[in-house]
DNA sequence: TTTAGGG
DNA sequence: CCCTAAA
């Protein structure tokens, strides 16, 4: 049962050369949100209100340039999941001291992260639209010295798979370990650090990140080479290739993994075996009941995009985030689990006969991601928590979330277990509370479904004869000026609607019977502003009534 | 913001 | 109803 998942740190980076470091800290499934050093708590209102999104500002396409020259953000979320086996009882603590917000133009991040048990992993981002819940948000607009451009945050489609991931922030360095169930015999238990970044200078451009206990200064960016990290076009892709979106970094990480084996601790090796039963009756025997446990020492939100202004405060951005942040957990998280470079879907496999638990080999490519929750057999992770606490305040999120994701090929959705037999994950009951509420959500987000009633449908016929089928603006104020919950959208779709209905039997139509009368309007209407488009292209556009008779 | 269509 | 590309 995961009973803490943190967060632990978020660190963002200007292109300007500023860079601005953030701390997030989120305890799912306890109450525990810190936001950097302000404490901050989960927004109450991590959704845009319905009036706000209605007028939210639909922006031009920014162009890949612009993209470029914005504020390339670097939003990473290394943050350290701590997994607390209620079985071993054994405790875990994450601690991330936060940043230090540079004077000049750079930031140290000074972070002292203790994370016993835990696994990397990357949150493959699901969401796509974190621009609808910040901008709910764009009301303080305070002052910020350190930002000089607009930032733009956003968050990549489902299957995101940059190039590479450029992370200034803690926890890097991914880590995946394993190690024996905690006995307290081990008072030493090391961090298998598969992933030292040290000589990893790359052909991947990283600028600069900071590793876990480590003070260090991050590089100025001024490099235009981030751009390609950042606009990457892996970045995008649809929802829809969702179907074989693999956690991104899954070939990276082997790629490290098999790059920094050498940094792997021979004595780890011998990790388990040290773990043997000294009555050791049987060895073998007892070789089954080993017991893995798995870390997560950290993993990254993938991007996010934020928009804010440069007159915003440093607050509202860590707010942003934050959000950001919350939309992306607040759609709930499967496990992903990967051997070798293979996905483990077979969650009734046994960690021996996947080949985890038997020696530490194969630990060197194991592999976790954290991925969207989809279908019903998903698991949600850290949802639970945003479930219990939060629900009607990611209505938005979710909706982004589940619009990038219900496309995504369910048979992922199996996988999650395979591997957390520990105990470490107990998806049950926060589970099914969670797709309550998921589904509340999605309903609370939809508008409700308001029935034209017949009196309305006559007044839309009316006033479509008259107008014609392409000036639904119109329509609406002449015929639905009052009828508030009725947009010029609503009135064009049930346009549509109603030929529709007229041209099908009687017998298929549902609802409310619309009077054959009406129906037959609709569809001489229908056919005259058909014939007549060009009319209302042009300057006079014939009365419907008058032309009718021509017809 | 509206229009026009697909989902 | 929703979401959006285009206009």
């Amino acid at each position: 049962m995961i009973h803490i998942v943190k967060f632990s740190s978020i660190a963002s980076r200007a292109l300007d050369n500023h860079t601005v470091v953030l701390c997030i800290q989120v305890m799912a499934s306890h109450k525990v949100l810190e936001f950097g050093d302000d404490g901050y708590h989960l927004p109450a209102k991590a959704r845009a209100s319905r009036s706000v999104r209605k007028r939210r500002i639909y922006e031009k396409k920014v162009s890949g340039d612009e993209k470029m020259c914005a504020i390339e953000l670097l939003a990473t979320v290394a943050g350290s999941l701590l997994l607390e086996g209620e079985s071993s009882g054994v405790s875990v603590q994450n601690t991330v001291k936060k940043e230090t917000p540079a004077e000049e133009n750079t930031v140290k991040l000074s972070e002292d992260v203790d994370v016993r048990c835990g696994f990397s992993s990357v949150i493959t981002d699901p969401c796509k639209k974190v621009e609808n819940v910040v901008k709910g948000d764009d009301s303080d607009s305070c002052e910020v010295e350190n930002l000089s451009q607009e930032l733009k945050l956003g968050v990549n489609g489902g299957d995101a798979r940059p190039d590479v991931v450029v992370s200034i922030g803690s926890n890097i360095s991914t880590e995946v370990g394993a190690c024996g169930i905690d006995d307290g015999l081990h008072g030493s238990r090391d961090d298998v650090n598969l992933f030292s970044r040290d000589n990893d200078d790359d052909d991947e451009n990283f600028t600069g990140y900071i590793r876990p206990r480590v003070t260090r200064t991050v590089p100025r960016i001024g490099d235009r080479r981030i751009r390609k990290i950042l606009a990457s076009k892996h970045w995008k892709g649809g929802s829809k290739n969702n179907a074989d979106a693999k956690p991104w970094y899954c070939s990276k990480r082997s790629y490290y993994l098999h790059q920094h084996q050498r940094n792997y601790p021979i004595k780890k090796r011998r990790y388990f075996d040290s773990i043997s039963d000294s009555n050791s009756d049987d060895y073998r025997l007892k070789a089954k009941t080993y017991k893995v446990r798995l870390r997560i020492k950290s993993f990254r939100v993938p991007e996010l995009f934020v928009e804010i202004p440069e007159t915003a405060t440093v607050g509202s951005l860590k707010r942003m985030v934050m959000e950001a942040v919350t939309t992306i957990l607040g759609d709930g998280l499967r496990v992903g689990l990967m051997v070798q470079g293979k996905k483990v879907r077979d969650d009734s496999k046994t960690l021996l006969q996947t080949g985890i638990s038997e020696e530490n080999t194969h630990l060197d490519s194991l592999g976790f991601s954290l991925e969207p929750c989809l279908e019903t057999t998903s698991q949600p992770l850290l949802s639970s928590y945003l479930s219990e606490h939060a629900c009607d305040d990611l209505t938005l999120c979710q909706d982004s979330m589940l619009n990038s994701n219900h496309d995504t090929a369910p048979s992922q959705a199996d996988d999650s277990r395979a591997l957390v037999p520990i105990g470490l994950l107990e998806p049950q009951s926060p589970n099914r509370k969670f797709k309550r509420t998921e589904q509340q959500q999605h309903a609370a987000h939809r508008r409700i479904r308001r029935p034209f009633s017949v009196t309305e449908v006559e007044a839309l016929v009316q006033a479509v004869e008259n107008l014609g089928t392409g000036r639904w603006r119109d329509v609406k104020v002449r015929a639905f000026e009052d009828a508030e919950h009725r947009t010029y959208v609503d009135l064009k779709d049930k346009w549509k609607t109603l030929v529709h209905t007229a041209r099908i039997s009687p017998q298929q139509r549902r609802g409310e019977p619309v009077p054959q009368v009406l129906l037959d309007r609709v569809l001489k209407a229908h056919a005259y502003w058909s014939q007549h488009q060009m009319y209302q292209l042009q300057s006079e556009p014939p009365r419907f009534q008058q032309a009718e008779a021509l017809i």
